[in-house]
DNA sequence: GAATGCTAGGAAAACGGGTTCCCATCCTCA
DNA sequence: TGAGGATGGGAACCCGTTTTCCTAGCATTC
């Protein structure tokens, strides 16, 4: 209805000035008064914060920021690809995250990495460090942004670089290890590629617990097919005319585990019953499959918090050791493996 | 091993005065070349502009913003409530509005709003403008950040702020007519609560398609169940026992719809053969139940992107009056509702 | 009573740009 | 050739804080 907005917040904002003026003193003192850096008479420091409150004195900071030399924001940095997949992922993450710096004083500068290049916010040194999710093959970016500015990984771990991962070989282990307690020998690993530092990890774990139990590892139960969803298909597919049919199958990720599902039903053959299945992700879509999806439960909300935690000890010259936090994973036990009811 | 992060950022920073200097010129000079201001000879400004860039210039964001009282930030705030079950759409609109933002120079700043108070982006003047996601009943809220600054609302309308909705009315309406067109006349709607205003507009939609088709409106058929995913599951008990029982459902959202589903299938009801169900929001789960989910696809990034633009309309001073855009809406149909081969 | 040691608090210089005002040019025209 | 206007460029100051140095005032001590 005709409201219009001035393109300059009209906000009469408070200067330090004021309050100085307001308090008789010099706006040095009320710097120091604010900041508790040097000594003064608690009743001048009471008096100026008193005086401060009552004209509502906000720093500015931008004024702020130029003196000190710090923004108080944190940028983190998606990478562009497959952002959709891992959306619910990272957004559980980014909401940890943003607690974190919250609750710290912090900022949270968005950005998607569309392409090799680092985010505007740091180029224009509007950050003080970065977070970077899912920027797998990225390595010349990270590194580019390493030499630049404190810099955690997520999910993604590469040397010389501070980052939060999870236990993928420990987590892919448990899961196969509870694929063989249901009685199975003759287990299919579907993944995207084994390029993916990650999902390399997931296959050793599997073979580990293949080891463990003294079966065999057979190549021609591995099948990497690409991100997409119908790779798992096209697994199922080959396994089906090479009769090389597993009982169970271990997807590297959900988004494998339930493309097996699919093909499975698809081909009439029933899920625990015939063939078991469990995946690795424990996202958003596993408890609504047809038949829930057992996973390896990936705690999201506190990979973000350490990232969090990790960056923020960084930037306070806290840590002085590039470090990589690994956290332990549970597995999230539903139907499709065999378990439970149905 | 071992690397150490100084605490002070280590990038020596060029600044205006050495532009200047290398140029031969007065730092006044720099900047106008460089924001294309006062009138000057072309060779000058080529020849003040190649240096800049030649010695890697980035304008200080702080100092500038200093001077200018502009941020170039835009703060996007998201409700905490019922942060999960939105994170897959609230991420899809944040992605679009961050390509928008940084496409025209902005910066995203990211904040979940846990309480009733105004972001700290906000308070502390950090972002020009604020978008918000989310946040329902909270109306003091927005109209104190309203009276501050420039904002949006996304996915909800409230009078005198301009809003990117998504035509509750006429979707709801055109998926009902679908499942008339079934042949079904006995259509429940199932939906979390009627005082949340996008889920009344879809509930008026619903009863519109019924009055255009003849059908008598009974409000027997009608479930109010609250937030959880369960609360489907009552009201198909309460349909089984008062023996009203519907030959299709209409959720107010995919998940209402996918509880429902959830709740036949386990009392043996064959979905779509038996009873026929819809959904609203076409969200990330809807191609993956089973039966896949018929449902109304509310275009996210679209959204965002509306979002984005109108609020930097609203910045630049390009609107004067407050507007709401409503984006049409398309069904995305699946075999839920009893297309399709299944 | 003067020299010494402290401390509270002030003045001013950064920080890195933008902007305003004013002064040199240079060109044009008389 | 001189006046007038147009235009490019420079000095100074502003934005709001922090921080370094410095001074004034007080108490202590010989």
């Amino acid at each position: 209805m005709g409201t219009r907005f001035p393109s300059i917040p009209i906000v009469m904002k408070v200067t330090i000035r004021d309050v100085a003026k307001a308090a008789g003193v010099s706006p040095s003192t009320v710097s120091r008064a604010l900041n508790g850096k040097g000594r003064m008479r608690p009743e001048t420091r009471e008096r100026i914060l008193r005086i401060a409150r009552e004209l509502g004195f906000r720093p500015n900071p931008l004024a702020k920021g130029l003196a000190t030399k710090m923004n108080y924001c944190i940028g983190v940095g998606i990478d562009a690809r497959h952002l959709p997949i891992k959306r619910s992922f990272y957004g559980a993450v980014l909401e940890a995250i943003e607690e974190v710096l919250d609750r710290e004083g912090y900022h949270l500068v968005f950005s998607v990495i569309r392409n090799a290049e680092a985010p505007r916010c740091v180029i224009e040194g509007r950050v003080d460090g970065v977070i970077l999710m899912g920027t797998d093959v990225r390595g010349e970016l990270v590194e580019k942004l390493r030499e630049k500015l404190p810099l955690v990984l997520v999910d993604y771990h590469l040397p010389g670089a501070a980052a939060v991962v999870t236990d993928n070989f420990g987590g892919a282990k448990a899961a196969v290890e509870h694929l063989i307690g249901h009685g199975h020998r003759k287990i299919a690993f579907v993944v995207e590629t084994l390029s993916d530092p990650n999902f390399k990890e997931r296959f050793e774990g599997y073979r580990a617990a293949l080891e463990a139990h003294g079966i065999l590892f057979d190549e021609k139960l591995v099948f990497e097919g690409g991100r997409r969803a119908e790779s798992s298909r096209f697994a199922m597919e080959k396994f089906f005319e090479t009769r090389e049919m597993p009982t169970a199958i271990f997807g590297a990720n959900d988004h494998m585990a339930i493309g097996a599902i699919r093909a499975l039903k698809e081909a009439g053959i029933r899920v625990p019953e015939d063939v078991a299945v469990a995946g690795f992700d424990d996202g958003d879509l596993a408890p609504h499959v047809t038949p829930p999806l057992t996973s390896v439960h990936v705690p999201r909300g506190e990979m973000g918090r350490r990232a969090a935690v990790l960056l923020l000890d960084l930037l306070r010259g806290k840590l002085c050791t590039v470090k990589t936090d690994i956290l332990s994973i549970t597995l999230t036990i539903r139907s499709s493996c065999g378990c439970g009811s149905t």
